[in-house]
DNA sequence: TGTACTAGCCTGTATATACAACTTGGCGAG
DNA sequence: CTCGCCAAGTTGTATATACAGGCTAGTACA
């Protein structure tokens, strides 16, 4: 009935990704070697291998023959945890990114802020009220508040040229993200920032995201119905010699 | 400049893959032991110890010490790629599934079907028109097309017991999938099926599902926007001793 | 000065070996 | 007949060793 002890190989992991997660470690950073784990942790190369190896395929690490183990970029941690940014969105799309920061500021949590955050009535967050653009043409309005001690320096961030998510995700890799998807006609407020026609739905995406076991921003992202879509491309792990399928511009299929 | 020659454990890994995907294993079957790999293939245990290793972390089998290796069920698959059963997740909430078939039949594939599923005008579909309802309550219309040679007993298949999405798991693994998400005004007849009220919007989720490399099928799956909503978590892989979140009824934030 | 080479470190893979823990089936004692 | 135990097979982990190949810095040589 004892529990089996942890494996030395996931004690290596988990060491590397509190170094990593408490920001000892930083994106770029040299991660020890197999052989300097070998020396340092009293382990077998092997051991030491699997470990480094198990964390590139999770996405923490990045190794180079030849050169040694990198600090993985936060952002190109798995895509589907990672957070929706809108401005790669559309500059990947070869268009022009722009917004327009309506509201910067620190308030108390408060209600459904509080709750969603876990976290006492009345305690600090920022709120951020933002309107992307792309092409000129609004395409977002992300309404988000982030814990403040989580983000002391957000006050000084200039989300003109930094979205909110790239600056999160610089601060801390992201651990969990639960995510809300649903259509719902806007107010009057988000229907004049997206220069909607009265009758026209939203598609609104509610996304808390975990850093470090706690949530730690909570964002409402309204989009214009007609003129966005949420795509996602999956493949299975592991699946070889895959074509890559031609994203079809699927029309509307609705007669 | 010469290629890297293909690992053994990769090949080990391919073999086993083929072997899933023909059909010649199938879900619960037993997987070779790594000590008949080592006699079969002519590979050090520690070899075989990582290809199914791998394939475990992957997904395609599921490992028992001291029984052995077998075939993971086709559903339990990386969840992001789950085809959205939607029969499972109204009885995941405690709530009674019941669905009523509307159209079940084989068809020519035309435009935009032929189009997005790569066949030539007029070749061989079938067409499955379902309103799935959450305690009486109707909360999907499933609009399916599917490749006739993919699934030739379609027109066996009693849709009122098996989803749709349950029985093309059943019939090859899943691995590729690509989602459109979107808020759409229904259509009379949608608006009707959903016994919608005029101007509520409607999400809709169009997916197109890919097996042994070729798209197999493609569905449009119009939701409710007032009582629809699409959730998900994302746990990064290889986090350790998290708190699973619980998962806190977002209400309706906008005011 | 500049080029080519090499030593040294690194990752990537492969093997042989060892021991622990789990599961099942069969066998023997009661 | 039943219960308990043990042997065999299986996975899970850990180590030592080996060799191939990538990368870099420094050195020897022209």
């Amino acid at each position: 009935m004892s529990a089996r002890p942890i494996p030395r190989y996931q004690q290596l992991k988990d060491m590397i990704v509190e170094r990593i997660s408490c920001g000892e470690l930083r994106p770029h950073d040299r991660v020890p070697s197999e052989n300097e784990l070998v020396q340092s942790m009293n382990v077998s190369r092997m051991t030491a291998n699997r470990a480094l190896r198990e964390l590139t395929d999770e996405g923490y690490v990045h190794r180079v023959a030849g050169r040694g183990t990198f600090v993985a970029d936060f952002r190109s941690r798995s895509h589907v945890l990672e957070v929706h940014n809108i401005a790669d969105e559309i500059t990947g799309r070869g268009h022009a990114h722009s917004c327009e920061v309506l509201r910067h500021s620190r308030q108390h949590a408060r209600g459904e802020v509080a709750k969603a955050l876990h976290l006492e009535q009345g305690v600090d967050v920022f709120h951020v009220l933002i309107v992307h653009f792309e092409n000129a043409v609004p395409i977002q309005v992300e309404d988000r508040h982030i814990v403040a001690d989580f983000a002391p320096g957000c006050l000084d961030q200039d989300f003109r040229t930094i979205t909110p998510s790239a600056y999160l995700t610089s601060i801390s890799p992201l651990q969990e993200a639960e995510q809300v998807v649903r259509a719902q006609d806007p107010n009057a407020a988000v229907r004049a920032y997206l220069q909607m026609a009265v009758g026209e739905p939203c598609l609104v995406v509610v996304r808390r995201t975990w850093s470090h076991g706690r949530p730690v921003t909570f964002a409402r992202l309204h989009h214009p119905g007609p003129r966005y879509e949420l795509t996602g491309h999956y493949t299975l792990p592991g699946t070889r010699k895959t074509t890559s399928p031609d994203v079809v511009q699927l029309e509307n299929l609705q007669r």
